[in-house]
Parts: C-alpha cells; sequence; structure tokens
DNA sequence: CGGGAAATTGACATTAATCAAACTTAGTGG
DNA sequence: CCACTAAGTTTGATTAATGTCAATTTCCCG
C-alpha cells in the first residue's frame, strides 16, 4: 500500500469525524467536542493480523476504532485461545487497561484499522470536567458488559448449529449500527478458526457445522468469509432477537 | 436518623460502614462520604432465594452489596439458564439498568443479603458533583469485564474439570477479599445446579466431576455447599493465578 | 513451481448430555 | 414419632455432541 511514517499521516479532526454524522450515534455539545478534539492526540494505523495490544502490558493510550474492527481475546499458557469480543468503529479499546494496572487481555486488527489514541493519565480530567462525557465512558463500559453477557451464554448454553447462526446474527447486527460495512452488506470476513475460538468449539467441529448451515442455504463460505444468505432463519436458529438500541454515545 | 415510616429499619450509616473499614478497600474524602450518605436512599434486604431484579425489567434504583452474595444469569425462552457473576460484598448491582433502558439480565441471592439502595435518576448527578466517585464507578464496571472476560475463556476454553477447579478457587479468592467470608473460611455455600449453570454443563455431568475431586481428595461435598480441601491443587489444576489487585473502591 | 494459510473430510476417541431411577436429608403435618 | 414430600445429590446405562488425528484440497502469492 501507500507511504508509512515519514509522511505525516492525514488526520480526522473531530469537528469532521465521520462517526458523528452516522445515525445512532448522539452529537457532542460544542465544548465537549473542542474538549474530544484536545483530548485526540493522534490516530493509530494498524494491518491486519496485527496486535494492538497485549495481555499484561501497560499501555499509555486507549482507543476509539475509527475504521475495521478487531478482536479481543485471552490465551492461557498452553496456547488455547478465547476470543472474548469484537471491536467495531464507535467501540473502545483498551480502556480496561487505562484503569487498571495492566490489560487483562489482547487485541488483534481483524482488517486494517484506524484508531484515534487517547492518553490514559489524561482520562481522569474528562471525568473532573466533562462529567456526560465521563457518563458516556460507563455507558459504554456496561455495554461492553451486556455483550459478554450474552457471549457467556452462547458458549455455555446454546448448541453449536445455534452459536454459529448467534455469532453470525449479532456481527451483523453490530456491523450494520457502528457502519462497520454498508447497510445491507453480508460478508463477514473472518476465519474459521476465530469463529472457533469466538465459539469455544475446535476448529473441525466448526467446519462442520458452518458446512451443514451452508447445505441448508443460511450461509455460503466463500473465500475470506462468510456470506449471510437467510439471516432471518439464522436469527431464529439461534432464538436471538435484534436489539433495538438507543441513540448511542461515543468518544 | 429522623423517624419516618412505621417502623424505622436499622440502618448502617455511611460514616460506619463495614466495608469502607476493610483492608483493600478504598476510603472516601469527607465530602465523598458525606454525598453518599445522602445518596443512599435506603436499605433492601433479602432472603435466600430471592430474585432481586428481574431481565427485562426497569428498576428505579441499584445496589451496592453490604453482606451476604447473589448471582446474575440468563435465561432462554427455552428455560436454559447461564450465571455470568456473582455478586460479592462491594460489588455494584443493577449498574447498568440504570444506564440503559432495561435490565439484560436477572439477578437472585444465593444467601440472605443486604443492599445500599440508590437512585437511578440520582446517577447523573454524582457524575457531575463527584467525578473521582464517577471514575470509581467506570473502575468497577471494568472489573466487571475483566470477571466476565476470564468466565468466557474458562466456559469456552476449559475443560469440566479445569472449570469446576476454576470456579472453586475464584469463588474462594474474592470471597476473601471481599470479606464475604472471615479470612480462612472454605465453605462455598452454592448447589450443584448452580454450579453447573455457571460453568455451562448438566447436572449430572457436574456431579461426576465433582465427584472425581472428592475422591482425589481436593474438596468435599458437604450438606449446602462445598468444602475446599486442597486450594493449592485446584488453583494449579485449573492454571490460574490469583489476582493481587490495588486497593479497590466501591460506593 | 513451491510454500503456506485456510478449508475440508473421514475415521476414531473422548467428553458430555440425556434418561431413569434411587438415595439422602430436612421439613411438614398427622 | 411416623409417613410423606421436596430439594438436592448420586449412579449406571445409553446416546449424542464434540474433539483429535491425519490427510487432502484449494487457492493465493512470491
Amino acid at each position: 500500500m501507500g507511504a508509512d511514517t515519514a509522511a505525516p499521516p492525514v488526520q480526522y479532526p473531530c469537528e469532521m469525524c465521520p462517526l458523528r454524522a452516522r445515525k445512532g450515534f448522539r452529537d457532542f455539545y460544542p465544548e465537549e467536542l473542542a474538549f474530544v478534539s484536545r483530548f485526540k492526540k493522534g490516530e493509530l494505523s494498524v494491518q491486519k493480523g496485527a496486535t494492538l495490544l497485549m495481555e499484561g502490558s501497560r499501555n499509555p493510550h486507549f482507543y476509539t476504532v475509527l475504521s475495521g474492527w478487531g478482536f479481543r481475546y485471552k490465551l492461557m499458557p498452553d496456547g488455547r485461545r478465547q476470543i472474548v469480543n469484537f471491536a467495531m468503529p464507535g467501540d473502545l479499546v483498551g480502556l480496561q487497561g487505562s484503569l487498571m494496572e495492566e490489560m487483562q487481555h489482547s487485541v488483534e486488527a481483524l482488517s486494517s484499522m484506524l484508531l484515534c489514541v487517547f492518553e490514559r493519565k489524561e482520562l481522569y480530567g474528562l471525568y473532573r470536567h466533562f462529567p456526560r462525557l465521563a457518563y458516556d465512558l460507563t455507558w459504554m463500559a456496561a455495554r461492553e458488559e451486556v455483550m459478554l453477557d450474552e457471549n457467556l451464554l452462547s458458549v455455555g448454553r446454546r448448541t453449536a448449529v445455534e452459536r454459529v447462526a448467534y455469532l453470525v446474527a449479532s456481527i451483523l447486527d453490530r456491523a450494520a449500527s457502528s457502519g462497520l460495512w454498508p447497510k445491507n452488506a453480508t460478508e463477514i470476513p473472518i476465519t474459521q478458526q476465530q469463529v472457533a475460538d469466538t465459539l469455544g468449539l475446535s476448529l473441525v467441529h466448526t467446519n462442520k457445522i458452518i458446512r451443514k448451515l451452508a447445505e441448508r442455504g443460511l450461509l455460503k463460505w466463500v473465500e475470506g468469509g462468510c456470506r449471510v444468505m437467510d439471516l432471518k432463519s439464522l436469527q431464529r436458529l439461534a432464538r436471538w432477537e435484534e436489539s433495538t438500541l438507543e441513540s448511542r454515545p461515543f468518544l
């Protein structure tokens, strides 16, 4: 691709943030906007497959996803991996590490990503001067909790088929509302190994389940990912209902 | 402590809060203490087995656990249940419901519990006037996220034996640091059905695993719960390390 | 053309779920 | 004090789900 570090990268000024304009994201008050603009220290651009943050590390920054997507995961000493959630445009990355001593999970880019960079040590300033934004941060943390609860329900109590259906349905839902992909996109660029590590299944078994769903015409595996053919049926299979969320804050 | 209703219940004034005194909990500044004292609207006492909060409900309150313990869970339409986490002294209960429209999970008391009651609609006032407390709330939400990540890793990637070992070890760790039970208590009052619903296993299988661990002398099932005989071995089995947490905030 | 990452497949082993029943204990009312 | 019940635990037999192993295939890329 293009040039790398030498030339100063073009940055989105917060005033023209593509997210703020997006339906579903709340707008800032002028003074909040001004603050966030100062608060934002730069942009981070990473390649697909790059590790953004590592378990056990102490990163002086945290981020908001501007574009692209990634996933959070944990490893066991023997290499077993569990993907705990995904991060899409508007989502925070690394806030936990800013509050606690060190990161308790790693983050990897699933596509190339662009992120806004904030400084950990200025976080408390935000709390002192912009309670509304502080409240929003807590809101986002609570939203993460809700998603994790759902993932836990899925991994703990759904069958393999239901899990795949649930994963696909929920990713599509989130992607649409975050503007990750254009409105009616149905391609999920993900690897079967990643699906397996999200659902707590083995790669081989995951493959067989996917194959079964493909035979039933609900989805199709294409190069580099999953094409959803029949979202409604998948949602029904997963016994899952779309979340009707209110206007959503972000940083 | 004015007289108000018929029989005014005895309440812990925040000034004498037994939690604040506890090692591991951070202390308040005087003005914070005064605020929290006003913020606290009362106490809620519930029986073992009672449902504190229900998925889908809109509760005008949220809580801090003063004593006892409970669990958060989600249900599927067909009755499958997943316990997502436990709540012990110092933990928040129902904050998520105060930030979002409605509760996304239910909460049940595992023992009789005593909780401090706060008003949802006064929450934003806390953010405006006590940034430090607001920061603490976010910290606690982040801590919940860390625990959920760990549970997800456990349910997704640990074997049944490891899961039981992990559950027991982590409960004991949390209980000790929250002062749920006296320092070296090793009795966990929990039902095998609840263990199963936490770990994503069936009741029968859970029982067989527990039996096996009992044969190996790692634990013993006694009336009303689990007595831990060999914590070190269980920790090793779970490949789990005790969290060395800094001084911890609460409300 | 060779190499590597991802997907696929079949055979087989292991783990966990389901079914059905018995057992234990505490509480309840006669 | 004794059925009787209910909740929780235990067990064995059986079935179903999922994991592991070992190839093979496909396709992209240098």
